[in-house]
RNA sequence: GUGGCUAUAGCUCAGGUGGUUAGAGCACCAGAUUGUGGUUCUGGGGGUCGGCGGUUCAAGUCCGCUUAGCCACCCCA
């Protein structure tokens, strides 16, 4: 074993690995296209103090998990989220002024520097949406939507959609208010924990598990209580629109979101099987986040999928299975004697200049181990080229599915013959 | 950042109370009349027992530290 391993908290991923992690990717990526979202790349890396004013100081992410590289007097981290990198790019490229509407769409890796954990990592990817520019509350109902969309199309079952409205600043301040004073007469009554939540970042009371913490919390005042009518009407709209859209959702009063840039409509996909941490999809409206940066005052809403959560959910329910393996290589060549080696290797490359996906030995095997390598490949078709064989300009054919051996010219109908043989079982089943 | 559990071959794991060259299954490689796979049989390679230090005549086994993994807390995708 070498010394060296993979950092704390990522992994590598192998060959075999590829196609239920591309899967996952392409499966989203097609929901989130149908619905007329444009993909966008930011940089993996921007400056810290984006992340800083974006997702608030005093946040857990900026205190504490941000992978930051000092290079003299620049500043840069590592994205630990992608909403403010995706603001960022909306407003230097001018997209505000050209057609101030936008969604967009973002897939790639993230970075946060936490203890790993179950469905937790330190670069882990997202998959994720803004929509900048509307505060129609049917785009809120879109936006949960295609996150319950993508979770159902990877096949996962028994996800729980949970939503809450937290309103905008001057309700925060309201409800912040309502809840010291419905806590104050009985912090002292909390558990430990939620005493400490209490100074520190009172709504998380909230979402206290603790059996008796949680009777308390059902008395206490709700935000949808302390809504001003205007954030009220929004926070119905959407729920009319979930329904139009046959949309199951729960009302969740203890969702919060830890990030400060959230407004409004707050939402959380939870797969309650997973554990601990089972909240596969976080999202929510960030009404305040494009004018904290710069911009013009505009309303924009998205979520972030944790890919993952989704990966252990889709082992945890049988998914993954039928989309582990190297893909297969449908064609070997394989070689009798060391003066046929060259001959193989010609005419492998000739297979491929054919369009054909083909390989051979570059171990020195004899004939015998080579047919065993292309049959852990899964080759469908083995070609043998031995010393008769090119001196009478043939190859022997092989069909390893079916044991049978044909001799053909090693001419230019060579390739359309196999192909023809790689695609007989198409036509069979048929 | 805090706590609990774990660490033996590529993988899954055996290795009572410390005692000779550390084992199995699977995987890998090779042979079974010398030009042919998936079955079977036979053989083979491969482990500084996570790392460092300590106790002991003797440590995979006991103790300490460290690293990594898992699980949970804080928080979060």
């Amino acid at each position: 074993m070498s010394q060296y391993s993979a950092p704390r908290g990522t992994e590598d991923l192998l060959p075999e690995q590829i196609p239920l992690f591309d899967h996952v990717l392409e499966t989203c990526r097609k929901v989130l296209e149908q619905y007329a979202y444009l993909e966008i790349r930011p940089p993996l890396f921007e400056e810290t103090s984006l992340f800083v004013r974006s997702l608030g100081e005093v946040t857990d992410v900026v205190e504490k998990e941000m992978f930051t590289c000092q290079r003299g007097d620049t500043s840069v981290t590592f994205r630990p989220e992608a909403t403010a990198s995706v603001v960022r790019a909306y407003l230097q490229n001018h997209l505000d002024k050209t057609r101030p509407f936008r969604k967009l769409y973002y897939i790639g890796p993230m970075f946060r520097f936490e203890r790993p954990q179950a469905a937790r990592q330190r670069q882990f990817h997202q998959v994720g949406i803004e929509a900048i520019g509307s505060h129609d509350p049917r785009l809120d109902a879109e936006v949960i939507h295609v996150a319950a969309t993508c979770v159902e199309a990877l096949g996962i079952q028994g996800f729980t959609v949970h939503m809450n409205s937290i309103g905008n600043a001057e309700d925060r301040v309201h409800y912040k208010d309502a809840l010291k004073s419905f806590l104050e007469p009985q912090i002292q009554q909390y558990c430990k924990d939620c005493q400490r939540r209490y100074e520190r970042n009172i709504f998380r009371v909230l979402d206290c598990k603790e059996r008796e913490c949680k009777k308390r919390n059902t008395d206490a005042p709700a935000f949808l209580d302390v809504l001003c009518e205007e954030s009220a009407t929004h926070f119905a709209e959407v729920q009319q629109a979930l329904g139009a859209l046959n949309r199951e959702f729960e009302i969740d009063k203890g969702i919060i979101r830890g990030l400060d840039y959230y407004t409004h409509t707050v939402f959380e996909i939870r797969l309650p099987s997973l554990g601990a941490r089972d909240t596969i999809v976080g999202g929510g409206r960030y009404d305040g986040l494009i004018e904290e940066m710069g911009g013009q005052s505009t309303p924009a809403i998205g979520f972030s999928l944790g890919v993952t959560g989704v990966l252990l959910a889709m082992g945890k329910q049988g998914l993954a299975e039928e989309h582990l393996g190297e893909p297969p290589c449908p064609v070997y060549v394989a070689s009798l004697g060391e003066e046929d080696r060259a001959s193989a290797f010609v005419l492998a490359e000739g297979l491929r200049r054919a369009g054909l996906t083909v390989d051979l030995d570059f171990e020195g095997r004899r004939i015998k181990p080579q047919l065993r390598q292309a049959a852990k490949r899964g080759a469908r078709v083995v070609l043998i080229i031995g010393e008769d064989e090119r001196a009478r300009q043939v190859v022997q054919v092989k069909d390893m599915e079916h044991s049978e051996q044909i001799e053909l010219p090693n001419d230019g109908d060579l390739p359309t013959e196999i192909q023809r043989i790689l695609e007989r079982d198409r036509r069979e089943d048929q």
